[in-house]
DNA sequence: TTGTCAACTGTCAGAGGCTGACACTAATCT
DNA sequence: AGATTAGTGTCAGCCTCTGACAGTTGACAA
């Protein structure tokens, strides 16, 4: 596999050494702002540390912001790619669903391609307790939510903007997958695997949670 | 009721010349950023409207973004004093349900305490059409929904850390939410009537797009 | 090999958001 | 009326981000 990701940026010493640089970038962008904090790294400080000009590293990044992202960004597509490939006859929800677990089972690996899982358990808090960085976060994920409702329209062969059910579906799917990734942000399991079970077991709670009295019936967890 | 406003700010020659500057700003920001845009609004524009220094207008706003969410503000405020005031018998969703609806029956008077309906529509759009904007947008979207989620698991005697469930209810009722915003703000009709009903239809179609099959039984819209 | 072209980079200058320090004015309190 | 305190203006400066222009270096063909 690592063959297969080499082969993916094949190319001559030109494009060799932009991925360098833009390593280099992510890399000490992810270093200062873990260990310092966001806010208190600037632009100055990345590009001192890798010894390029202020302005080639906005070439590479469109914003401070969005070289904190890189990490976001991977598992996003990953994601996506995963649920377009589930089968047609998947009732819509249970493609987001299956999708989701079955991106969470390899996720690990996508994420070494960037840095580490550690590395970015750390950045993934940052993200949420840096509100500009949480402000970014969220609207990146609305965009995301965005493509899905488009996605599953397309399966269903439905117009967005006349069935409501596309956009209700993926807004209250969403609405899970934000909770689930706060609370393994705030938990001590680390690892990929823990994701994975919280999403599985906070995606079976939508139903419960939307039934009408919660004091009968189901118990908590 | 005017009165009963009037009476909510009543204090001395300093308190009303504040709170004068402080509308002054607002509303010059309101018309400079729907007539030209956020971006393209300096502060420096505003300032000079106003006939006072820069400096004074962080004082009064902490950000430029700060002065574009004045009526979002209120809005949300007005939302959440719906919803302690729900019957303590009615379950969670119904109570959010109510609170929403009960809010926007009469959300246009307290619109019209700092701005007009018409104007609140062209901030909104102007304000889910600007990146930064929305992304602002979101995170105070999320802050709210934290807040409600903790209200509804204190009525349930809950802790939101324990049980999924708050959580997980709020967040598929407030991703019906923004999307019936956004369904609001592209659409022809202005007033704030046609909010409430799009807020029905679409929390009623909450429950038939998460069951199972969209081809059968419950037809669109 | 060499010359041309295109891509990447650095430097410089500047706009715009935002903050701290300090002095000044005017409302409030005694 | 005088002391106090809140609100404001000025100035100086940091940081993000952009445009313009020039220098450098890899790519590619003659």
């Amino acid at each position: 596999m690592t063959d297969g990701q080499r082969a993916a940026h094949p190319t001559g010493l030109r494009e060799r050494k932009k991925r360098r640089t833009r390593d280099a970038l992510l890399h000490a962008a992810f270093d200062l702002f873990t260990t310092q904090g966001y806010e208190k790294t600037t632009v100055d400080e990345i590009v001192d540390a890798v010894e390029v000009s202020q302005r080639t590293f906005f070439r590479y990044f469109a914003s401070k912001e969005e070289a904190a992202f890189a990490i976001q960004e991977a598992m996003e597509s990953y994601f996506l790619a995963q649920l377009r490939r589930r089968p047609a006859d998947e009732a819509p929800f249970d493609a987001m669903r299956n999708a989701v677990l079955c991106a969470w089972n390899s996720i690990g690996e996508v994420i070494e391609e960037i840095a580490t899982v550690e590395l970015h358990l750390r950045m993934y808090r940052m993200i949420e307790s840096t509100p500009s960085l949480l402000a970014a976060h969220l609207r990146r994920c609305s965009d995301l939510e965005n493509q899905i409702a488009l996605l599953i329209a397309g399966r269903e062969g439905l117009d967005v903007d006349e069935d409501p059910r596309p956009r209700v579906a993926v807004a209250a799917f969403s609405g899970v997958m934000r909770v689930t990734g706060q609370l393994w942000g705030r938990g001590r399991d680390g690892d990929v695997d823990s994701l994975r079970v919280l999403t599985e077991a906070y995606l079976d709670q939508l139903g419960p949670a939307l039934a009408g009295n919660w004091r009968t019936g189901t118990g908590p967890v």
